[in-house]
DNA sequence: TCTGGGGTCCTAGGACCC
DNA sequence: TCTGGGGTCCTAGGACCC
């Protein structure tokens, strides 16, 4: 028998500068400048989200702060993020995607794998060309894509040519085309385990693939065991479309405005943190069994501190309730900065009346005065671009918008 | 003159149990 | 009458990703 993970091909796609794309497809007077998504400089959010490659052009990158973006680019143009319009975006992506298969797996908002071993036909790459210019055509937005025989590699791939490249990864590629990169730039190695790898000689992804297996493991772990496979092109992660379903936690939190020591306005905050969480657990149909909080003070340094409950939650004064004693159990009484609730270890409310957020219908959520990318496409060539659900689940009107489980994530 | 908000996974120590 | 060894649960925190 065929080993499932064997011979695979994988394509990862993802999406350039997302945000900053979809607004460009908004309002094509912005394409060719240099743009970028940024949070409200008044209120201490002013980082870069997400900028255009003009703007990285001249060395704006993602988490800088506003001014200093500027600086490097007074002509910068600066809009905050609209999230309705680039989850419409991504459903449309996603809808796309699954015309060549149902193996799609989102990641992120703006990047998935699909698993085109089974295709019939076409050769993969033949594919992955069409997908790319079918989204820039269609949605008027660029894309790279990795085709390699498992997720790793093909996660690496689409990394390679940017933006709107296509770049294949085969395994016996991997000296050439994978090993002579820093340690660094593999997916799952940050500042820290870069660092920690620096101390035993490994700097290149070669050092890794060709390094001692104990060695790696008494400084990282079991990770330092996986890097070293996953170096050496081996990843057994299968392409898993139900993974939307499956989240793990839930929670909010916001930056104040100015750091505060005033009770009565932490507690406030911690009540609407507490509503926002409650909001989002009802409409997945879930209750939190444990409850995190998170504080930030001025010094940056956060603190979490939990509270495994006898009995899961939903409700926003069970919620509030336990989180406000979390904090006033915790609060070193120092000026506070940022405030967080996160309901974890979810179990199902009432499985007969689940609905999945990813086709629920929001609320809250604003109608857009202007015609989103996916209506102006439909009623440029029909509605062709609205396409069947997962697991037979009727899809609603894109004008009343979505919320996808991975909603928040940036580039 | 500064660092958002949404997540996931892993580790480690102490309590507790058999 | 001087301290085994395996396991689970709870809590806190680190690292990483987009």
């Amino acid at each position: 028998m065929e080993h499932p993970t064997s011979g695979r091909i994988i394509l990862h796609v993802d999406m350039n500068s997302f945000y900053a794309s979809v607004e460009m497809a908004y309002d094509p007077s912005l394409k060719g400048k240099p743009l970028a998504i940024a949070g409200n400089v008044e209120e201490r959010k002013g980082i870069i989200v997400t900028c255009s490659y003009e703007a990285r052009a001249k060395g704006v990158k993602t988490t800088m702060p506003l001014w200093q973006a500027k600086k490097l680019c007074p002509e910068l143009i600066v809009k905050k993020p609209n999230f309705e319009r680039y989850r419409k975006a991504s459903r449309a992506m996603f809808d796309l995607l699954r015309d060549y298969t149902e193996l799609v797996e989102p990641v992120s908002i703006d990047e998935g794998y699909i698993d085109l071993t089974h295709y019939q036909g076409i050769k993969s790459l033949e594919i992955a060309k069409v997908i790319q210019e079918r989204l820039l055509d269609e949605l008027l937005l660029p894309c790279s894509i990795g085709v390699a025989p498992n997720k790793f590699l093909a996660k690496m791939a689409s990394n390679m040519k940017k933006p709107l490249g296509i770049t294949v990864l085969r395994k016996r590629e991997l000296s050439e085309k994978l090993w002579p990169l820093p340690v660094h730039d593999m997916h799952g190695v940050g500042d820290k385990t870069a660092e920690k790898l620096k101390t035993i000689g490994v700097n290149t992804i070669y050092d890794l693939a060709h390094g001692d297996r104990a060695q790696l493991k008494q400084l990282l772990g079991v990770n330092g065991e996986r890097l070293k496979q996953r170096a050496n092109g081996v990843d057994n992660r299968v392409v898993n479309p139900d993974s939307i379903y499956d989240f793990k936690s839930i929670g909010h939190s916001t930056t104040l405005a100015k750091n505060t020591t005033n009770e009565a306005e932490l507690t406030e905050i911690l009540r609407k943190l507490a509503h926002s969480v409650a909001v989002r657990m009802k409409r997945k149909d879930v209750l939190a069994t444990k409850i995190f909080i998170t504080i930030k003070y001025a010094n940056l340094q956060s603190i979490t501190r939990s509270k495994k409950l006898e009995n899961s939650i939903g409700d926003v004064d069970d919620i509030f309730s336990v989180a406000k004693q979390l904090f006033f159990t915790h609060w070193n009484e120092d000026p506070v900065r940022l405030l967080g609730i996160t309901g974890q270890d979810l179990v199902e409310k009432d499985d007969a009346m689940k609905q999945l957020d990813l086709f629920t219908f929001e609320k809250d959520a604003k109608e857009e005065p202007i015609l989103s990318v996916i209506e102006k496409i439909n009623q440029k060539y029909g509605n062709q671009f609205i396409r069947r659900g997962v697991k037979g689940k009727k899809e609603e009107d894109f004008s009343s918008g979505t919320s996808f489980n991975k909603d928040f994530l940036l580039e």
